[in-house]
DNA sequence: TCTTTACTCAAGG
DNA sequence: CCTTGAGTAAAGA
């Protein structure tokens, strides 16, 4: 995977993403000009690269976290506990996007 | 080429 | 609340 990628490409996204702030796939989706929603998701877990790109800011639109690192519970937990400590408020397993979304 | 996928929306139960 | 189904596009086998 080299630049010009599409991956490549939402990871760029997604490290633009400031802090305090949250992003849906599909606002990246939109962002890239595209309509693949699962896209941006594979490509996140594909290169999985936490330190890089801040792949817990990316959560689903309805606010849920979807997933992380691919396994069950304990990363969802890690996500959310990431993003509470970036000053995002989560309700009952759930974000509110109305205040914390990022559009770019 | 076919399958899988961290998605999203709408509809039905 | 849940599950389907459709729509969509990239990576991997």
């Amino acid at each position: 995977m080299r630049k010009e990628s599409f991956d490549y490409k939402v990871l760029e996204l997604v490290k633009k993403i400031p802090e305090g702030r949250v992003a849906t796939y599909g606002g990246i989706a939109g962002a890239l000009d595209t309509k693949a929603y699962r896209a941006v998701g594979q490509a996140l877990k594909r290169n999985k690269n936490p330190v890089r790109v801040p792949c817990h800011r990316v959560i689903c639109s309805d606010g849920k976290i979807g997933g992380y690192c691919g396994k069950g519970i304990k990363n969802v937990r890690m996500k959310y506990s990431l993003l509470m400590k970036e000053g995002i408020e989560i309700e009952q397993g759930r974000v509110d996007l109305k205040k914390f979304i990022h559009r770019f």
